[in-house]
DNA sequence: TGGTAATTAAACCCAATGGTTAAACGAGAA
DNA sequence: TTCTCGTTTAACCATTGGGTTTAATTACCA
């Protein structure tokens, strides 16, 4: 779990893990919307695999990598451990997050044309 | 979000997390079940505090802690948002995690004689 | 034989983490 | 005034993190 969440606590690295809900990246592919060395981006894909949260497949001198599914719900499931807590109290935390949502995000993530 | 996954990124803080869920707690009540310095609970508590999972209430001199529910309901929206990969493939994820759990937690978690 | 291409490995830098101990704070109690 | 108590601040140390650049790997291709 702490690798997990550790993985996740940067937005470089979620960003990746979003690219990847999509289909399968390589490494190069994964690395290229962030501003940094191939590198550096290396690593951090490197981080995430060790965290489990993804997969990788080597097709000769293309490392192809893939979401793992199973550590990402259980730190979902991790969380919603927590959830017995607000829910109890509010489900007014939907609306607070529907809310930040509508003010964050106008119309992103609706337009997918991807393979 | 960085902050918030990071503050999760670490058992202890989510164990003080875990704790608060029970209700309020000083900043030595947390503290005492880790074996370290109260002065590094003290930063693990701030690093929750930074992230706002967590919200403080000075009560003269000694500082009680609640749990901040927002942040970690988004965190837990984040995590959702990859859910409509993996619940796109296979629920088996349930089952997975359902075993997992029964694995790793046989009875705990039903004991709570506080206050 | 040597070049190209995708990626990792190695060495390095600087900032941040997680821990320590010792000292300061602040207000009520003696 | 001085003590005590819960907590934070300050200073320090070792390890890790995220970034860089340069070099190695590897198998096909010319």
């Amino acid at each position: 779990m702490d690798q997990v969440f550790h993985a996740l606590g940067d937005e470089t690295r979620r960003r990746m893990l979003r690219d990847l809900t999509e289909g399968e990246r390589t490494v190069s592919e994964l690395a290229a919307p962030h501003p940094m060395s191939l590198v550096a981006a290396s690593k951090h894909i490197k981080v995430l695999e060790k965290a489990g949260l993804i997969r990788r497949e080597i097709r000769w001198r293309t490392h192809v990598c893939h979401l793992e599914a199973a550590p990402l719900a259980r730190a979902h499931r991790e969380l919603a451990h927590y959830e017995s807590f607000w829910t109890s109290r509010l489900d007014t935390l939907e609306q607070i997050l529907r809310e930040e949502d509508a003010r964050n995000i106008p119309s992103t993530e609706g337009t997918d044309d991807e393979t």
